[in-house]
DNA sequence: TTGAAAGCGCTAACAA
DNA sequence: TTGTTAGCGCTTTCAA
């Protein structure tokens, strides 16, 4: 769109001097003279003289922008992230353009490619549901473009990604539950075909291994979708076991919403009968009733970190630096303790 | 980033040919031979030829690309809106650079100024909570950058906008109650600075009047902050009258869930002695207990309207048509009824 | 200390 | 039907 903005050349005829002048005095080129700094800085000033990037990319073939591909935008932990990915892009003055696969590989397909055509410098990818071949990803990153990974990671050894502890975080969760006295606690387990539901599953079975306690099949109970409705029904399966459960460690948060339903609709009492701790959702959890001990996870500091890794393998690529190491960053979650969990 | 990209030139070599012919033969152009096209195309194909966007835009001053500056990315209501954007966007093939302002004046200008200097065709925007004086704004938009406001918009007769309906939306919420046969149903009202909450008070009173139902002054409960604190102590206020009140209407989600606890800690049963309607998050309202009625805001609808009427200005604009007539939309709630205000 | 010229990749007016 | 040239705005090498 043409703004009629002033260019180098408006300065340079005005001062009655050449075009590369003004720009080596914009720059503080240390060949210009003091006198014809002041004159063009001044008149810059005063005609609110603003370079154009587009063409600073096209003669740098840098364009200051990282590309973002991400499944679903309207989701409290993606949104998180998107929100750390912008402040430090900000920051180090980058532009964001982010896309949203809505889980089609056919779309992440043509983010992928329509963001190098837009000539970002570097991308940031949580990849689809329905990704798994990964030859677009592979093809892009034979091309040298950086790409960082995170959370749904594309698990190649050269490729930088972040994601999170699953496994600590539930088994510092379990561990929660058995400080406060439990000892028969039951696992609301998630969509297996995920790998952070096994991972949850595992945290869950470490803890009860380091704490002595036994691992009892009929206590973990599978919620295929994660929906509050699944957890509702395991829940009052659960509770209808001759030796009752006294905890649940939910593999996410709709399933801990439906377990307290159950719970409190045969009457039970949380967390004096049975105490509870859910898995990632910061903002629904602190609503429930009573507010839900969760397991939270570093969304805004997944963004963060993401595009500090990104930034640093752009920075050195534009200087020709030897192609830097992948990193791997492994996140902690965070044990948010609330009412749901504390026995007194 | 260089990415060694096949160029238009490199063709043009391969072929013998000059490079305008290959460019002309690239889009069709009448005048090139067929027998030249096929050539072209044939090798572009082989050479996965990929125009250089940087150099478009450099030329033709278009750069595809929609600003979009928001108050916070982490918002239900918000994240959606950008969702409906990017679904536009990306069909018209546009981008979309997303920035976020924090709720702060300063960075809002900052964007304002970064996104005019990345040389986007057009922004999209809604302004800060600390935005009271709208210079940054007049000046960006008197350089004749098309600017579609949407929910909290700069009220300028000059510029397109797009609003939801409250006050219509508020009044459905009471009638609904109404209908349900509740007599005497209280309001919380949310923080008096903002526009909505007065258009929902608006619509609250007019349900009334026309259902020939006495404004009670007593059954207005001030929740300043929105949070579910004030939403729990207002509703005890409430329950403590002489003459409780048999609905209550909450201008959001927090304090409704907040009034629910109120109702609940009082040994009342939702919807039997209390029915309840909240307004805005429709996420959180299923999950809660019972599920909360609520008035839906229309945030995809309110993006995708918004690139909508942006993206047109733009076409408009780059055509050199007259300037488009300023557009403002006025988009309308759904009222999701659910058990918490469904009495038998 | 400054200027002329070339070039980033592409398109389009003009020439042949 | 195709080629030459100029130019979008900027930087930088080379020359003065």
């Amino acid at each position: 769109m043409n703004f009629n903005q002033v260019t180098i050349k408006d300065i340079a005829r005005e001062l009655g001097i050449s075009p590369s002048t003004v720009s080596r005095a914009l720059k503080d080129h240390p060949d210009i003279s003091p006198e014809t700094k002041r004159l063009v800085n001044e008149l810059a000033e005063k005609l609110n003289y603003q370079p154009n990037v587009v063409a600073l990319s096209l003669r740098s073939s840098k364009t200051n922008t990282i590309g973002v591909i991400i499944p679903e935008i309207v989701h409290f932990f993606f949104s998180t992230i998107i929100s750390g990915i912008e402040d430090v892009a900000y920051s180090a003055g980058y532009n964001i353009i982010i896309t949203q696969s809505n889980e089609s590989l056919a779309r992440e397909k043509s983010d992928l490619k329509a963001l190098f055509n837009s000539r970002v410098d570097g991308m940031l990818m949580s990849i689809s549901r329905e990704t798994v071949d990964f030859e677009h990803i592979e093809n892009i990153l034979s091309k040298g473009m950086p790409i960082v990974f995170f959370d749904r990671i594309y698990d190649t050894p050269g490729s930088s990604k972040v994601i999170v502890d699953d496994k600590v975080g539930a088994k510092e969760a379990t561990l929660h539950l058995i400080e406060q006295g439990c000892k028969r606690i039951a696992h609301l387990e998630g969509p297996p075909n995920l790998h952070i539901s096994k991972q949850r599953l595992e945290g869950y079975r470490e803890a009860l291994s380091e704490a002595g306690l036994p691992f009892d099949e009929s206590l973990v109970a599978l919620c295929p979708k994660g929906t509050t409705e699944e957890g509702k029904l395991a829940t009052e399966k659960l509770l209808s076991l001759k030796t009752k459960p006294d905890a649940i460690f939910a593999s996410n948060d709709p399933a801990a919403m439906g377990a307290m339903q159950a719970i409190r609709q045969a009457g039970l009492k949380i967390p004096k009968d049975i105490a509870i701790v859910g898995f990632s959702n910061w903002q629904l959890s602190s609503l429930m009733e009573p507010p839900l001990s969760s397991v939270d996870q570093p969304g805004y500091e997944m963004g963060q970190e993401a595009a500090r890794i990104l930034i640093r393998h752009i920075e050195l690529k534009s200087k020709k630096k030897p192609e830097p190491a992948p990193e791997v960053k492994l996140l902690k979650t965070r044990l948010i303790v609330r009412e749901s969990s504390v026995k007194k």
